[in-house]
DNA sequence: AAGTAGTCTAGTAAATAGGTAGAGTAAATA
DNA sequence: TATTTACTCTACCTATTTACTAGACTACTT
């Protein structure tokens, strides 16, 4: 299971993709349209700031968009960014790998290798689903 | 990320499903073999027991096995009984629906709909292997 | 300078993860 | 039938994570 952190974090970045080109939005109308709770929604903006997804404008006439298009913010990264690897587990995450402290024998265990699959299964959905095709009519994919 | 729990499930349920037909383990046993906490794993074996996974037997040469052959124990059935749902929302469960409290409008959600095919890319790969197949040779899926 | 709006650090309650401890119960056998 | 063997069950514990809230601070605009 994802976070709320995480879902949180896609509804407002697909809140923000649907703004004209260029517009900001306030924390506060962010929060109020897809009722997150406001002091976490800050958190979590700001995060997703310090990662280069989105930019931020201080003072008047200020507040949030992205950092770049739609179509180049695949969920995949969102996820990462926000709740950590896809994989199931450590052993066998591209982005994070690192080993299983339990494990005896990395190249024979049998677990890693069904994993394997299910980690390219999921990354296989999500880093080819962008926040533009998350809100394109017709559910397509990528590409 | 899936629990220790679950992986320590898993190893159990593979080092029985190695064992010749009828032949039990005793936990003690297993946990050495597969360095597990002993009395973790007595509660891991022991709710894989009644949920009808595995078999027990007590007194003089009991212990532990399988409850079913290693071909009829899917991966996917051994993870949801140790960590619950597949899906990575609640909303797209199969076997556990239930709404997103914070969620406006299942209907139009556009998270859903890609976690959707997340849930069914985990299970497409989690529900076709089973023990025999994690441990046959060439990796092949069931079926 | 005033006001607006994001930034940053702490703190906190509840749940989950990953165990440990020890008494109880059933089966086998001497 | 007493003893031993092994699983069964309940309770407990500590650390971490999750999902927040509070409040001071900083930067930008007018």
């Amino acid at each position: 299971m994802i976070t709320r952190r995480a879902k949180y974090a896609l509804k407002a970045l697909l809140y923000l993709a649907q703004q004209p080109e260029g517009q900001t939005v306030l924390i506060r109308d962010l929060a109020k349209a897809e009722r997150i709770p406001k002091k976490f929604l800050e958190q979590i903006l700001l995060d997703l700031n310090r990662k280069g997804i989105l930019q931020s404008r201080k003072g008047k006439g200020g507040g949030y968009l992205l950092g770049r298009s739609p179509a180049k913010i695949m969920m995949g990264e969102v996820i990462r960014l926000t709740d950590g690897p896809l994989a199931p587990v450590p052993c066998v995450s591209k982005t994070a790998y690192h080993r299983c402290e339990e494990c005896v024998d990395e190249k024979t265990c049998r677990i890693r290798r069904v994993m394997k699959d299910v980690r390219d299964a999921i990354a296989g959905v999500m880093d080819k689903t962008s926040l533009a095709d998350m809100l394109g009519k017709k559910g397509m994919k990528g590409a």
